[in-house]
DNA sequence: CTAATTGACTGACCTGAATCAGTCATTATT
DNA sequence: AATAATGACTGATTCAGGTCAGTCAATTAG
């Protein structure tokens, strides 16, 4: 980890979260206080599990995934976050422990700033406590529909889910990019590695994908909607 | 549905929602406007999955469940409610269309309370919105660990699970009421209504619980954590 | 009082998906 | 250059859990 990128002040960073828009000059000032940016290699863990939440940590640039140690070492991916995903929000407001981890994907740059100061922030701004909560709320819908989909649908229309989110929300593109792992696919759908390929293959063989080493090619996308919808 | 209880103005209402406390008269004065308290009977449902989250919906009095309406007509459950649990908030905060139902299991007691009310008093009470937030970090955070126990504990953990949530925090007491049916803990353990009657069943012959008609006391807490925790 | 319905329950069967034991290709190590 | 390690991939096997068909007891309807 260095520190020697330029993300010096947050009231002239152009790079932060736009739920930041609201804010005035003063607030950012004070989330500036303590604040602190980190740069992540690929690998490194950026938030444990199981730590205490102090931090509020915005994603600046890079990629990661977020994800739940569960039983018996399996993990669970809960998302993969690029620029400007916050994260760490709901365990901090309750300063509790973090409830997941954030192991960068990518290099990857991040902002930790601190709780107190957010709360601080969130008391005397009432248009950007509403849109914190909007947020949160956000997150909290996407939890739910991950809910209904790993109880209902089974491997293929999970693998159909994964595609459709990694492609249209995560690279809007066609092409799902190699620093995902077959492992990461797997644990973001809940199933095993070893089903989480012969998915993939199936999906090749019926010109549904068209896989490059790590890269996935989306070639037929209504098919996937139908198989995702289908369950 | 009749509104002939007694549930005349926030002001009053010693049973208003525990989050309400850090209001002012005032503030309370404003969310009963338009507000007005249902009285739902044994199976009606309070809220539609899909229909304008213009409310903000208090349980007062009674028990009912808030669900999922997934594929090929399967329901997941996602929680039991018994006062003073607030629902809606989440999609309400967007603006959008409910994400769940909600259904009475019992004779219940419920305020609507006015979305763009709540917007203002979130606005203009800094403490009340902080609990507000923090009430709903609470909610991400049990469809989080509920994410983990369905995807990766098996039948026995997750009924474990099931027994031990509405034993100690629902029913807080050895017997889970006869309001439960087998097909609402199918439900909520996302599984089919016959696997779940035959792990009830098991735990029976292994002296954990005991079984009388729909009723289920809970004999060994010790040992259905253990299958809790073993996954 | 009988017939129909409902929900708990059970055994037989079947299938979706995990596990295991490997191969092969690629990258890293000595 | 040889060796080890890693990750994609595959087929065979196993098992958890869903489905189905049906019984029984309790309630409801005619």
């Amino acid at each position: 980890m260095k520190t020697d990128k330029l993300c010096i002040r947050c009231e002239n960073c152009n790079k932060r979260s736009p739920l930041f828009a609201s804010l005035t000059d003063d607030e950012l000032k004070l989330l500036n206080d303590d604040r602190h940016s980190v740069l992540f290699h690929e690998g490194e863990v950026i938030l444990k599990q199981g730590t205490r939440a102090d931090y509020l940590v915005s994603v600046v640039e890079g990629f990661a995934k977020i994800y739940i140690e569960g039983m018996q070492n399996r993990n669970l991916i809960l998302d993969f976050v690029k620029p400007w995903k916050l994260m760490g929000g709901p365990s901090g407001m309750v300063k509790e422990k973090h409830r997941y981890s954030v192991m960068a994907i990518q290099e990857t740059l991040v902002c930790f700033i601190d709780m107190d100061n957010l709360k601080k922030v969130l008391a005397s701004n009432s248009k950007f406590s509403e849109q914190f909560l909007i947020y949160c709320s956000r997150n909290y819908q996407a939890a739910l529909d991950r809910l209904v989909g790993i109880s209902q649908k089974q491997m293929h229309g999970r693998v159909a889910d994964a595609m459709i989110y990694l492609s249209e929300d995560i690279y809007n593109s066609q092409t799902i990019g190699e620093e995902i792992s077959r492992q990461d696919i797997a644990e973001y759908t809940a199933m095993s590695k070893d089903s989480a390929i012969r998915v993939l293959k199936e999906f090749e063989r019926d010109q549904i994908v068209s896989l490059h080493g790590r890269q996935i090619e989306v070639l037929d996308s209504g098919k996937l909607h139908d198989i995702a919808d289908k369950g």
